[in-house]
DNA sequence: AAGATACCCTACTATAGCGACAGGGATACT
DNA sequence: AGTATCCCTGTCGCTATAGTAGGGTATCTT
């Protein structure tokens, strides 16, 4: 059970976004210097986004990506469906009778599981992920003026 | 983000066990027949689970596997943990002064959703889901009967 | 008009992990 | 003797991830 690097990336990007919101659009190229990825990887992840309707864009000079949506109404689960795909922990192969009744009462367990996981993603959004940067930054600020 | 076939495997395998625990040892080449996979496969995952503690082994004719401990005792948590290994969804590389904040904050998401899929897998035992399995089975059992 | 930038499409490589099979030999119990 | 576990090794194919690379078009600002 692993999380892609296309998430990581993505949700981040959407938090910087986020946090520059007020100050225009971000370019591709500022995205990418700041995660560290070539232009190229970054266009493909935030095309999806814009695609999938989280992200606008404005081009030509001075140009660049928005969110699409005030932060608060964006939640992780809605970058992580455009980046990962709806695609579900564990097929259930049973079209027909199904012989396996272990698997299927195992299978309940599995989806509780994935679940509970994006619930957590469902219930957090770009908001809260600014603000805790915020506060961060704000504590790290004040260990360094003391 | 995807369950790997070796934790639903095992985990079932495991079930298994459970189910038949009565009746003695359980050889390998009926647990890899129920499971529909090649005895050495099926090897492979239980002789693991085997040197972690939660199945014992009889050696010899009519030897085989036994749950180590009550079914009670045995969560699917403590399966997972060594079929798939204690890595976490996302390893934090800072070892030194992270400049990356964003990627701290949002990596607390990652674990808290981790720890979310993980801590249903700890509140259920096999003897949960052995009975979940009986209770299935009286059911459809009535089905037929009426 | 020039430059910056999004937008789009394609191809390519490399790697790692998963999923599985195969064989053989030693040990232990009935 | 036969049935099993136990243990070690090697192989194979597949798929997804993680990126890189190049080149072209459209659109906006200055």
């Amino acid at each position: 059970m692993k999380l892609t690097t296309k998430t990581r990336y993505g949700t981040r990007a959407m938090l910087e976004l986020a946090l520059h919101q007020e100050e225009g659009p971000l370019s591709l190229g500022e995205i990418a210097a700041r995660q560290e990825l070539s232009e190229k990887y970054a266009e493909a992840l935030v095309g999806r986004l814009r695609v999938a309707g989280l992200v606008s864009s404005v081009r030509g000079a001075q140009g660049g990506y928005l969110l699409a949506r005030p932060p608060e109404a964006i939640s992780l689960y809605d970058i992580y469906l455009v980046l990962e795909g709806a695609e579900p922990f564990v097929p259930c192969s049973a079209e027909r009778d199904c012989e396996r009744w272990d698997a299927c009462v195992t299978q309940a367990v599995w989806q509780e599981m994935y679940d509970a996981a994006m619930s957590v993603l469902r219930n957090r959004t770009l908001a809260d992920l600014a603000r805790s940067y915020r506060r961060k930054q704000a504590a790290v600020a004040a260990t360094y003026t003391i």
